[in-house]
DNA sequence: CCTTAGTCCGCACGATCGTGCGAAGTCATT
DNA sequence: AATGACTTCGCACGATCGTGCGGACTAAGG
């Protein structure tokens, strides 16, 4: 009675797991990432826990997929409300620094936040994060492409080039909004961007 | 014969580990940066590596300050020879960038690596990476606010704003760099300065 | 009803972590 | 020569880590 060990509940407590430890991760890092400190937070037994997942890898890699669908949703949904272009080129911006000021992950924004620290461990976590990366960021240069042919941005623009400086601008915001805990870093980059963007 | 343990050789022996925990830092975070590992690579004891710091907290300030040493002669010492100003700004964008693409750290930027990983965790290592930063963001102001006076850059420029504005996408593009081993990154976000410094 | 698959737990393992203690050795000062 | 400051070591501690095994329980399919 105590417990109720149903068939589906495996992925239920898959999913409440992956929840915690996508928090856990952006403030102790992928590595930092215990089985132990997961149960105790999920209110599970660490072999329960482990059981789960298989591996500690595998827990890692599924906490990526999580943190993914939290980014979609918080980030990318809103933004994609905005028309294709430079509108929606800034609104992805925004809805990023937004999401880092709203703490929706209390590390900040999950992927910089792990990003330095699997960059130097060769590997499938490692290579997930960059794929990530590089999904976001074509999201990026797609939208900029589309400004330039609708004429709200200079013809002579190079969509990577300014989709570089974007993304690493907002990474590095982030990171500097986090160490400072400066919410005026966010308001000027903000600014900053919108004057990129010739608006 | 063995060993000799001479007054002077603490300093050596601290200065001689040092050397292999900025490198390790970058590496496995500051955290994971264990005394074990460090004897190891060191040749001491572990309760001797332990013993020349007191603490692991000590050994993450000193390693800290070491760092900021080597980031002074690697970065710092070098862009000083331009000419105060929008030179000597760009020189401190440039001196950063090579110096991640050189490999000064195995890591990339020590504080860029750093900085996401204790900037959730408060205490006296946190305070000392945010003064760094601070430190360096102030030497880059200096020098816009020396860059206007001396009409290089436009008279309505915001120091401040241009500051963050370059040193969020020098720590973007280090990360950028890391996770995606491409060296156009740092060629692309060179760039971009230059042109933003109107170079 | 019985089997099977799945969920979760208790327990234990070897490894590694930071830390402390006592001893042995070496230098500088008395 | 004796003393004290310092460096380094061996050893051991409790804690925590990832991982594995066996078992108790539940729900579904024959």
């Amino acid at each position: 009675m105590t417990s109720r060990k149903t068939r589906s509940d495996g992925e239920r407590s898959r999913e409440a797991i992956l929840d915690a430890a996508a928090q856990l991760a952006t403030v102790e890092g992928l590595d930092g990432l215990s089985l132990g400190r997961l149960a105790e937070v999920s209110g599970m037994s660490k072999s329960g826990v482990f059981g789960l997942f298989g591996s500690k890898e595998e827990l890692q890699l599924a906490t990526i997929d999580k943190a993914r669908h939290v980014f979609i949703n918080e980030v990318i949904g809103p933004a994609l409300k905005a028309l294709p272009g430079r509108d929606q080129l800034l609104a992805l911006c925004l809805e990023y620094l937004d999401h880092v000021e709203r703490r929706v992950f209390p590390g900040g924004c999950f992927f910089a936040s792990v990003a330095s620290e699997v960059s130097n461990r060769p590997g499938p976590v490692r290579d997930r994060v960059a794929d990530e990366q590089r999904q976001w960021t074509s999201l990026l240069t797609e939208n900029a492409k589309q400004a330039i042919e609708a004429g709200e941005l200079p013809t002579d623009t190079d969509p990577e080039q300014l989709t570089l400086e974007l993304s690493t601008m907002l990474t590095g915001a982030d990171i500097a909004y986090l160490l400072h805990e400066d919410p005026t870093i966010l308001q000027a980059i903000r600014a900053t961007i919108r004057t990129r963007l010739g608006l």
